[in-house]
DNA sequence: GTTAGGG
DNA sequence: CCCTAAC
């Protein structure tokens, strides 16, 4: 079910409840992780603190003014009102019944006295039940009255929309919040513009949990407005479509916000790991459909992805009752590649080096492009229904692929304020370049996100880090490019590295890219052993991979360690690029001879 | 910084 | 391949 907690920081009796991302494992398995870490702690207490700010900075502390901030794309040539109740209930449904939102989310709700709740899930009807006055009701039905008996009472909800048809549609858009917002008598009335808004409102506090990237994406969206990636001219521009924030310190606020949602601490390789059942800061990568070492694992082919229906089936289920549209999604087109290889490279080198440029690509932001007939949908506000996608006829014009997600970072968003950046952004730009300085509001970044350097086998130098020129001058590409350069054959040739490596802040170090053994490396590996013994590992290193920067002694232990392993089993349990038996062989009789021999050195002592 | 071992 | 305890 939904991971979700419930701490009470007591600024301004307020509660705030997360939905804390949950391990790989716990979404898996749905199981709730009780006791948040010191970094879990620390984010919800500067969540809490930044809330308490903006409490303060607003003038009027009604919690029945509560300001939503609407996914952008959700609300394109909609009836405002409409899309709120089904963007509501689908919410309701793929929360409460699905425990569909594995993202973090947060809201602010009026704190039910001497109702803590800690631990109890968002999957837990009981958890809303306590803040509803319903009884014997299930939460959907006594959450329409409590609309309803708002909306009676006169007072207003604002949804703040801003329109995005070229980014990923938001289908869940949180609500909870409101409806966990008991100030007596609030009421809800979805408006939408500016004359509508009555004199003297103040905003109370924005509620949001989505998928992603709400607020991303509409810095996104002003960004791709700024450049020419073809957003429909009409789509307002974040500020315009929301009048509640033209205030400058509630914007801040607001994205600071957004930020602290994203500051939500992952172990750092969490943001490359994402699996399918969450999206995340590092899933907008693909909707998080990607891990990079699970999905990009070949399967004899090495270019069809499996994918199973997940994701779209999903999607489908936001918007209405309707039944849900099951897709099968065979294989994904993957992004064009273009690869610069000396003709006296191997094709085993070819291989791995298009594997490598594919394996980086995917660890890349991805956006998935939905073809129906051939033609691209672009508009993500459209339903399946209305794009026909539901049709079991059209079903099978279904084509989906994977783009590189530039998301360009317009200097113009939001004043150049860098504070407007949300995490997400910053990682980005971190990942882009080193030399970018985000104070200086220096976002001229490439738009080329899938360019992979390779490693300088003369330099052996792995933190090559393009410059801002570098990425300029790539600005010319075309885009779903990447370029991978093999300069020589050897060990050193295949070790190419994504530019952004080592760039920037390291809580956003990006998990190395997977680089099995070739055969004459586990041969390499195996001569150092047997000559040096096991657990030498350093020497191994000196001795046999000196000059292999990818390879490090750790990595030397963990292959050996492997090797071993694989030695052990049958032939038909082994994966991956067959090791001769003979080096299997060798690899077990070293083994078994350190082994004794370190004990006897170890036993001799005594 | 290295090594060992669990994940 | 990552992480971390132990040295």
């Amino acid at each position: 079910m939904v991971l979700q907690k419930r701490l009470n920081y007591g600024f301004n009796g307020y509660q705030v409840p997360v939905i804390p991302r949950a391990s790989r494992s716990a979404r898996g398995r749905g199981t709730i992780k009780k006791k948040p870490d010191n970094n879990q702690i620390q984010a919800f207490e500067m969540l809490a603190s930044v809330a308490g700010n903006f409490l303060q900075k607003n003038e009027s502390s009604d919690p029945k003014n509560v300001v939503f901030v609407e996914d952008p794309c959700s609300f394109c040539g909609t009836n405002i009102k409409d899309k709120y109740e089904d963007e509501r209930r689908s919410f309701m449904r793929d929360s409460f019944d699905h425990g569909a939102c594995s993202e973090i989310a947060s809201a602010f709700v009026p704190s039910m006295q001497g109702k803590h709740d800690n631990h109890r899930g968002m999957g837990d009807s009981s958890f809303l039940d306590n803040h509803l006055e319903g009884q014997g009701q299930n939460v959907l039905e006594r959450e329409d009255e409590r609309i309803k008996r708002r909306s009676v009472n006169g007072k207003t909800i604002h949804i703040k929309g801003c329109s995005d048809g070229l980014i990923e549609p938001c289908h869940k858009v949180s609500k909870h919040c409101s409806l966990a917002n008991n100030a007596e008598k609030p009421s809800l009335e979805c408006r939408k513009h500016l004359d509508s808004f009555p004199n003297g409102f103040t905003s109370r506090k924005l509620v949001n949990r989505d998928d992603d990237e709400n607020l991303v994406r509409c810095t996104q969206l002003n960004s791709k407005n700024n450049n020419t990636s073809g957003a429909p001219p009409d789509m307002p521009k974040l500020k315009d479509a929301s009048p509640i924030m033209s205030d400058e310190n509630n914007s801040r606020d607001i994205f600071e916000f957004e930020n602290l949602q994203r500051m939500y601490p992952f172990k750092k390789r969490k943001f490359f790991n994402q699996n399918s059942s969450s999206t995340s800061d590092r899933g907008s990568q693909c909707q998080g459909m990607f891990d990079s070492s699970d999905t990009t694992r070949v399967n004899g082919t090495n270019h069809a992805i499996e994918e199973s229906s997940s994701i779209v089936g999903q999607q489908a289920h936001s918007g209405s009752r309707a039944c849900n549209v099951k897709l099968s999604i065979k294989s994904f087109k993957v992004p064009e590649l273009f690869i610069d290889i000396p003709e006296t490279a191997t094709i085993g080198s070819l291989k791995r080096t298009v594997m490598e440029a594919v394996t980086t690509i995917l660890g890349d932001e991805l956006h998935v492009g939905i073809l129906l007939q051939g033609k691209k949908v672009r508009d993500d506000s459209k339903t399946l229904i209305q794009t026909g996608i539901s049709q079991d006829d059209k079903r099978h014009r279904l084509g989906f692929m994977l783009e590189p997600r530039h998301t360009p970072i317009s200097p113009t968003s939001y004043n150049d304020d860098p504070c407007f950046l949300t995490t997400s952004s910053r990682k980005k730009l971190s990942r882009q370049s080193t030399s970018l300085t985000l104070q200086q509001g220096t976002y001229n970044v490439s738009k080329e996100r899938s360019m992979i350097k390779i490693e300088s086998c003369a330099k052996g130098d792995l933190n090559i880090v393009s410059s801002l020129e570098d990425t300029s001058t790539n600005n010319n590409m075309s885009k779903c490019r990447a370029l991978v350069a093999v300069p020589a054959i050897n060990m050193e040739a295949l070790a190419v590295v994504p530019f952004w490596r080592k760039s920037g802040n390291p809580d956003f170090a990006q998990r190395r890219i997977r680089r099995p053994f070739s055969v004459l490396e586990v041969e390499a590996l195996v001569q150092a052993v047997e000559k040096l013994r096991t657990g030498r590992w350093r020497d191994v290193k000196q001795r046999a991979f000196d000059h292999a920067k990818h390879r490090t002694y750790v990595d030397l232990k963990d292959k050996w360690k492997t090797l071993v392993h694989t030695a052990r089993i049958s032939p038909q349990q082994r994966r991956g690029e067959p090791v001769p038996q003979e080096l299997l062989d060798r690899v077990l009789a070293a083994h078994a001879y350190w082994s004794q021999h370190q004990c006897k050195h170890q036993l001799k002592p005594l």
